[in-house]
DNA sequence: TCAGAATGCGAGCAATTGCTCAGGTTTTGT
DNA sequence: ACAAAACCTGAGCAATTGCTCGCATTCTGA
């Protein structure tokens, strides 16, 4: 139990045979993260449910750390492609509507995966991935804020940067929020409602209280089901 | 390094002496915790840090989690108190001022022992601290609701005990990741006024807009330093 | 074909950790 | 004063972990 031993890997997986290697070992990782949670990772024990050896983990992963951080890019990258077809769906569309899908997306992508999410995001502290973390939160930002430009004139926040920032920020930690504390919520319609409330009546409170005015006692009627 | 040795403490501390030695364990792994983080926390070391033995931390800690657990207990019982105060303050406030004041009252108690704070929340997956989290929510979460209470008319949501927690929730999550990820941004006075507007703009978008409106140019002028 | 590079193996080392227990010291109640 | 209860000590056990290294196997390209 060294300090840290190494911080590079001494090979990078070159051929097939070591790719397919690489990549069972971060499935391995995964799967004994949601099954034993992070104090029951292993780098022996990955090792073996990936069904190689320990040398052969070391050969492509410096320390047990980067293992979990490649798992971590590896399924940030996964979430940020799904976000981005969202993103692509809904630039024409209403406020309204864009708000409601971004909401869903956003719970939609907590449930995927959902313990494996949980672990994850949890165990970020642990390992060096508040970097990739910081990139992931910051490409999203960019991406909302671009949207937000479009409707630069029916909102009322001029910061329309730190408006993105805080809309993802909100989205993201009320997501978690649910899924570690209240699972219930997350399937719940007026969860959902009461979320694009919240994002609306921050971007455009004027439009957010013309729509709770005219929904006196009807239910309102969005649709959109968000998938994938 | 047994499974879980066991759960309950051998004595509970009664003699003065023995109170003072477990507050001086509680602070020690405080120490530590913030110097060297969870990793490098150690039973030996907090022994030793608290100037006793190992032998006297196992009287009255039956292992090492529950050490982190007491300490979370009495961190949070702190949190809860300070804001206790905020909500006296507030009672007889208008909404707008008292959304304020949870805000500024959020960020300061997240600025208060910031690091610590970060640690512990970052943590708290590590060890069975979710119930005492979850308790601290739905206890702020109450008082919420029933401060919400005071201004049902003014308000457009119905389920006051669901405002109350997205709102409590917003706030903690938001104070959290500024902490974390954005250290800055927990001293901007703009931050302060997006997320009061967040606040306002869910439980009453119309209070928010007109108040969105009377601010063409200038700036706004709430004052109100929120000190404890 | 075949050398050398890439890949894979796994027993085992070195270090560390959580925790115990037999025994000493201090406090309390009488 | 004195016994019992509460308190404290710390050397060291038992277990576990991250990681290395000498060697075997497979692949690549000329």
């Amino acid at each position: 139990m060294k300090k840290k031993a190494r911080i590079n890997p001494r090979k990078l997986p070159t051929q097939e045979r070591s790719k397919q290697l690489v990549d069972s070992l971060l499935s391995a990782t995964a799967n004994i993260l949601v099954r034993r949670g992070y104090e029951g990772l292993t780098t022996n024990r990955v090792a073996d449910e990936a069904g190689v050896s320990v040398g052969s983990l070391y050969q492509y992963f410096p320390n047990k750390e980067s293992l979990v951080e490649a798992l971590i890019r590896r399924w940030s990258d996964g979430l940020m492609e799904t976000i981005a077809d969202h993103y692509l769906e809904v630039r024409n569309e209403s406020i309204e509507t864009a708000v409601d899908t971004m909401v869903r997306a956003a719970l939609d992508s907590t449930r995927v995966d959902a313990k494996l999410h949980r672990i994850l995001t949890q165990q970020i502290p642990n390992v060096n991935a508040l970097p990739a973390l910081e990139l992931f939160n910051r490409r999203m930002s960019e991406r909302v804020a671009s949207w937000l430009e479009l409707h630069r004139e029916e909102l009322e926040v001029e910061d329309l940067h730190l408006a993105a920032e805080i809309v993802v920020m909100t989205l993201a930690g009320l997501s978690d929020y649910a899924l570690i504390q209240r699972p219930e919520l997350l399937d719940s319609p007026s969860f959902v409602q009461h979320l694009s409330r919240l994002v609306l009546g921050y971007l455009a409170p004027t439009r957010a209280s013309q729509l709770s005015a005219s929904a006196g006692k009807r239910r309102r009627t969005s649709k959109r089901l968000a998938q994938s």
